[in-house]
DNA sequence: CACGAGACCTGTTCGC
DNA sequence: TGCGAACAGGTCTCGT
């Protein structure tokens, strides 16, 4: 699920506090559990819990998809894949149905990591670089240019769904808010990278910045059940519309798989040259 | 280098 | 109603 915005949403969550649940920030860590071992990419469950009591969490951000939590001499990296979601709560409650890590704080409050399809990962290292080291620029960081952005299309020979899916090209974006973007450049998704213009390079750049703020000002997405709060999935203008008409012309949202993964697209809006 | 298939997982919804 | 198929916000690996 979570893509760029609704990693964002949680990362200022945890960082200003949400819902009754306070912000974690400072928070020293007193003990950690696994109870779905896997979910720990690196180091092993033993050394993970050597490193990590007594550690503060100094700050919380995000870069791609990852939550980065900075502890005071070390990093907790976080993934949430595709179902996974982080909570705050006192640390007597009973623990959740999926809950696949518990990192309870000295201060009597707990973090809890739950991901019903085991997908997510948690990493502890104390070089960022090792893990984050192979990611392409994040999309809202105003040093990427028009320009920049035509020029690392046409560096590459592929379809632009499966561009911007690809981290290692642009961090953060997923399936939701790739469909939303072309839409909005109105870009057919398996157009080449390497045959946009100037002009649509720069359309598909400014629209992938309006979708993703879009949907950071809307906290996020929330659909299915994994409901976190946000409300951008109101806005959709594609993605999970197939039959539905177009916003912008009323043509009815055909579905396609492109790259193996559901595609939307308007097939007026959004025709190949 | 680009692409497709398969893997990793569980839960919900769709179609007959 | 029941049951299997299809589908889901992500990413990795392998073979062509």
């Amino acid at each position: 699920m979570p893509e760029l915005p609704e990693v964002e949403t949680i990362a200022r969550y945890l960082r200003e506090g949400h819902n009754g649940s306070p912000a974690i920030l400072g928070f020293r860590f007193q003990q950690v559990s696994l109870p779905w071992a896997r979910t720990l990419a690196t180091p092993s469950v033993a050394e993970l819990q050597a490193a990590l009591p007594g550690q503060t969490i100094d700050t919380i951000s995000r870069r791609a998809k990852y939550l980065v939590f900075t502890l005071s001499s070390g990093f907790l990296l976080v993934h949430l894949r595709m179902s996974g979601d982080v909570r705050v709560e006192q640390a007597d409650v009973e623990p959740q149905r999926h809950d696949r890590a518990l990192f309870t704080f000295d201060n009597g409050w707990r973090a809890a990591f739950n991901d019903a399809r085991k997908f997510g990962r948690i990493w502890y290292t104390t070089d960022l670089n090792d893990i984050l080291g192979n990611l392409g620029p994040e999309p809202l960081d105003p040093v990427l240019q028009a320009d920049d952005f035509y020029q690392l299309l046409h560096a590459r020979r592929r379809q632009l769904k499966p561009l911007l899916l690809d981290q290692t090209f642009l961090a953060g974006v997923g399936n939701i808010y790739s469909d939303e973007a072309l839409h909005l450049a109105k870009l057919h998704p398996t157009r080449l990278s390497d045959g946009l213009t100037p002009d649509e390079a720069s359309r598909l750049l400014n629209a992938i910045r309006a979708v993703l703020e879009e949907g950071i000002r809307r906290n996020g997405a929330s659909i299915d059940w994994v409901y976190r709060g946000g409300d951008f999935q109101n806005s959709f203008r594609v993605y999970q519309r197939t039959g539905q008409a177009c916003p912008v012309c009323g043509t009815p949202i055909v579905r396609l798989v492109v790259g193996q993964r559901g595609t939307h697209i308007c097939p007026y809006c959004q025709q190949k040259p």
